[in-house]
DNA sequence: ACCTGAACACCGTTCAAGT
DNA sequence: ACCTGAACACCGTTCAAGT
C-alpha cells in the first residue's frame, strides 16, 4: 500500500474526529448522534463507517488524541519548574486555556470509560504515559526527600496520587468552572498539611 | 389526595429506582435502556414513565438518593475525628464501602451532569450541601489557623478543595480502583507540602 | 389514578450498489 | 478502496384503552 493513502487515510480519520470533536463540545457525548458529526462533516454515514469501526471507535481516537501532545511537550521540556509536583500539575492542566480542549468532554470520556473496554485502555495508556512522565521529572525531588533507595518508590506513589488530583481538579472544573490551578494547589497544600 | 397514595407513590419510584440502580451497576448509565429498567423492575414501560418524566428524571433521582445519607451522617455525627480536612474526607468517601455505592455510576453521573442541566442541579445540590457540611466540621480546625477575622473564609475555601479532592478519588477510584483513602491523603499531604 | 402495550420518531450500524 | 444512502434492529417516549 502506497505511503500517499496511509497519509490521506490519516487525514480523513483526522477531519472526521475534528468535526466530532466540534459536535462533543457543543452536545456532549450521550448528546452527538452520527446523524450530528455527519450533518457536521459533510460526509456519509457510511464513510465515517469506513474510517471508525462504530461510534465508540470514534470517541476513543478523540480520547487518545487529546492530551496526548500535552504529555509530549512535558516529556520534552526540561524545564527546572516541571521538576516539582506542583509545577508538573500546573503545567498539564494548564492544557485547559487551549479553547478546543474542554473538562466536560474529559470528564463524560471517564464515565463512558468505566462501561467501554476499549475507551478505557485508550484512557489507561494516555494516564500511564502522564503517571510516568510525571514520575521522571520529580525523580531529583524525591531524591531530595528519600534516600537513594526509597526515591524511586516515593516518585512512582507521588506520580500516582498526581494523577488523581489532576482529575479532582478536572471533575472539578467540569462541573463547577475553571478556577486558577495554583489556587487548588495552595487550599490543598493547607487542608492536608498535618 | 390521602396520604396513603404518597407514600405508595414514594414506595413505587424507590422501587423502579432500585431496580434501575441494580442495571445501572451492571451495564452503566448509557448502557441500561427503558427496556432493561421494565425487565429488571417486572412493570411496564408505560408504568415507569407514570413515575418519571423520563430517563433523565430516573437518573437524577437516583443521583440524588444516592450520597445524600452519608452527608445526613455526617452533618449528625459530632465526632472529632471528622472536624479535620483529612477526617471528614475519610468518613465521606467510606461510603465505596458499602456495597451498592459505586464511584463508576457517580463518575457517569457527573460526566452526565455536564450535559443535563436537571442533573447538574442536583448534583450541584448535594455536593453543595457537603461542601456546607465540611466547612461547618472544620470550623474550630480552621479558627486554630487563622484569626477569628479570617477563619470563617478559610474554611469556605478549604471546604471547596476538599470536594475536588474528593472528586480526585472517586474519579481515580472509576477507572483504577479502590485505594485505601488514608494511603490517598497521605501521599497527596506530601506531594503538595512545600 | 395507575397501568398496559402497541405505535412513532430517532439512532447506530449494515450493505448492495456506485465511483 | 472509498463512498452513498436506503434499510434494519433497537431505544426513548407517547397515548388510546383498560382497571
Amino acid at each position: 500500500m502506497p505511503r500517499v493513502t496511509d497519509a490521506y487515510r490519516r487525514a480523513r480519520r483526522d477531519e472526521i474526529a475534528s468535526a466530532a470533536l466540534r459536535c462533543l463540545r457543543r452536545n456532549g457525548v450521550s448528546g452527538t448522534s452520527i446523524a450530528d458529526v455527519v450533518a457536521e462533516s459533510g460526509l456519509s454515514a457510511g464513510a465515517i463507517y469506513s474510517h471508525f469501526r462504530n461510534k465508540a471507535e470514534l470517541a476513543a481516537y478523540i480520547a487518545g488524541s487529546m492530551m496526548t501532545w500535552r504529555i509530549e511537550e512535558f516529556e520534552e521540556s526540561a524545564d527546572p519548574a516541571l521538576a516539582t509536583p506542583a509545577g508538573g500539575m500546573r503545567y498539564l492542566l494548564g492544557v485547559f486555556e487551549q479553547p478546543d480542549v474542554a473538562p466536560e468532554v474529559v470528564l463524560q470520556f471517564w464515565g463512558e470509560a468505566t462501561n467501554d473496554p476499549d475507551l478505557h485502555a485508550v484512557m489507561a495508556g494516555v494516564i500511564g504515559r502522564m503517571r510516568t512522565a510525571f514520575a521522571a521529572a520529580i525523580r531529583p525531588w524525591a531524591l531530595e526527600r528519600a534516600g537513594a533507595a526509597d526515591a524511586e518508590a516515593l516518585a512512582g506513589r507521588t506520580a500516582s496520587v498526581m494523577v488523581a488530583l489532576c482529575q479532582g481538579y478536572i471533575a472539578n472544573a467540569a462541573l463547577f468552572g475553571l478556577r486558577p490551578v495554583d489556587d487548588y494547589l495552595a487550599d490543598a497544600a493547607a487542608a492536608l498539611d498535618a
